[in-house]
DNA sequence: CCAAAACCTGCAAAGTTGCGCAGGCTTGAA
DNA sequence: TTCAAGCCTGCGCAACTTTGCAGGTTTTGG
């Protein structure tokens, strides 16, 4: 029964796609809808460049889809649930040396789902 | 507000930590219950030392916590719960081009979350 | 048509990970 | 005490990832 064997293989894929700090937070951006390169570029203060390069990484794999209007491509998430399903997670991340409250949890959650990317810089 | 950035470097290195086949079946596997490092080998059909070498990269990271009997290292999850985390995980798995059945989601999910790693070989 | 904006891709340097292998430690049995 | 089972760690090589940079394409505005 080599089907296990695959099922972890492929999970494995997916998470080594998510496995990485900026594609995490471009996953979290599109979570409130779609958004182009420069916008994402310049909300998670990232060069676009690399922003471009996480996001045709996301889309080979069919994370993010495209959609072009003019000369700005625009992207959203192909299944907004596997934004849900990584902010489950918070609850296994350690944070408690970093964060000094003890509610850390809700509070990275709050960090997150709150629509908080516009309210601040 | 750097905490945001913070938390997705922390679920990144948690991710990172999961991307790997291997451990992933080593967390299926311990599911069921603790287990040492050479009944582990067995069942996943990999040598010892690498089985050793993944424990103790997930030890190192608290998701597995070790007890010693004689000369077997028993292992058990620091926190099941994470274990079924990650098979929320499975609808967002692309195996439709290797499994020819229609509910491939399920029959994954069967394969894992049954006590089959014994029935069968 | 021409230029600039907005992206994309290829490439090479630097860093990281996975793997087997050799060697070491601890425990239990003879 | 001596041996072997069971496990761990260090080392080195191969493979993969990340990143900036240079150069390319498409679209819009003049």
């Amino acid at each position: 029964m080599p089907s296990r064997l695959i099922v972890s293989r492929d999970l494995a894929e997916l998470l080594k796609l998510l496995a990485h700090s900026d594609r995490l937070r471009l996953i979290e951006e599109l979570r409130a809808g779609e958004k182009d390169v420069s916008g994402l570029a310049v909300a998670l203060e990232l060069p676009a460049t690399r922003v471009s390069q996480h996001l045709s990484l996301l889309r080979a794999h069919r994370l993010v889809e495209e959609r072009r209007h003019g000369r700005s491509h625009f992207y959203h998430l192909t299944n907004p649930r596997l934004a849900d399903w990584i902010l489950d997670a918070l609850p296994f991340v350690d944070i408690r040396t970093r964060l000094d409250d003890n509610d850390h949890i809700d509070t990275a959650r709050a960090l997150w789902t709150a629509a908080d990317s516009r309210s601040k810089h």
